[in-house]
DNA sequence: TCTGATTGTAATGCTATATAACAATACGCA
DNA sequence: TGCGTATTGTTATATAGCATTACAATCAGA
């Protein structure tokens, strides 16, 4: 599958709006209301993770192995949306902290299988702890009910 | 300002869900979900302007030099969220098909007025089109009422 | 058994950005 | 007025996060 354009992380900007300037209509576009968010959410994501050397891929890594024992690089990789070679590098690093264990598997030699350890569930339960506790500070400004449904609404939008 | 980390574009991946795999709660939190919005977001942009040689930022930016003539390539860059130079590379860019011009300031030696160029008006236009239709099939999945609850509830969230 | 596909790995390349340095110009203050 | 400092556009360089390619080992199917 041929991968959408370039367009990497806070490119497209920090989030501050230049106070006297004129925005067109970009606010009409749902494209450019929802980078706005994910930046905000972004710099969210930082400020709760400062100085843990993690990132949301890093984090969606942890997360997605801790909730399936015993994946496989490739999986993990295309679960990610990036190349294998992305998924070992994110494994080297999770392996290198102490955080996933690569065993071997019985029935194909080719590949790992990937497994939390003690230290990396450890560290799964205190950065979910963090990013829930700041989720509520980044979405402040909503009522609960409203998070709720932006929440549903976000969630209906990419199937 | 000190910016969060990288991630640049189809980081954390592409949308498509890996069938049978387990996302942990990773649903659960705002980042994520918004992540995943947005990637959407960006490759619908990228069918809309399909073999235009555009790109989110420089949609931005033609849009930005339009609703402010003169704009000086500064405020741009502050405007995009990047530094003076990728500001300097987009209006390279413009420029160069004849969408941008460059007027020397009355009152500053050193810096330029942005202009569109009627050639630039047309082109943004064109584009303003294309995105509108496309946010509407982007959105399709969402009733209009959703919809305007969505931006409305994206708008507040980032204030 | 032979052919082709898949897996992890390593080396390399690419692209969009930041950073640093520079000259020209503007601004503030004695 | 003159002088030090800040800002602007520009260029060159560095960097980060990927993809791409190539490779050997292994698996699966005819």
């Amino acid at each position: 599958m041929k991968h959408p354009p370039k367009a990497r992380g806070p490119r497209p900007g920090s989030i501050a709006r230049v106070e006297g300037l004129s925005y067109g209509d970009l606010d009409e576009h749902f494209g450019y209301v929802l980078r706005r968010a994910q930046l905000a959410g972004f710099e969210a994501f930082h400020r709760a993770t400062e100085r843990l050397d993690i990132t949301p891929a890093r984090y969606t890594a942890l997360t997605i192995v801790g909730a399936n024992p015993g994946l496989t690089q490739s999986a993990l990789g295309t679960a990610l949306g990036t190349a294998r070679s992305g998924a070992m590098m994110v494994v080297n690093w999770m392996e290198k902290r102490g955080l996933v264990e690569r065993r071997n598997r019985p029935d194909d030699a080719r590949s790992w299988g990937l497994y939390l350890t003690g230290r990396g569930e450890t560290k799964l339960r205190d950065l979910n702890r963090r990013v829930r506790a700041n989720d509520a500070a980044f979405a402040a400004r909503l009522k609960p009910r409203e998070r709720q449904t932006l929440r549903k609404l976000l969630g209906k939008l990419c199937g």
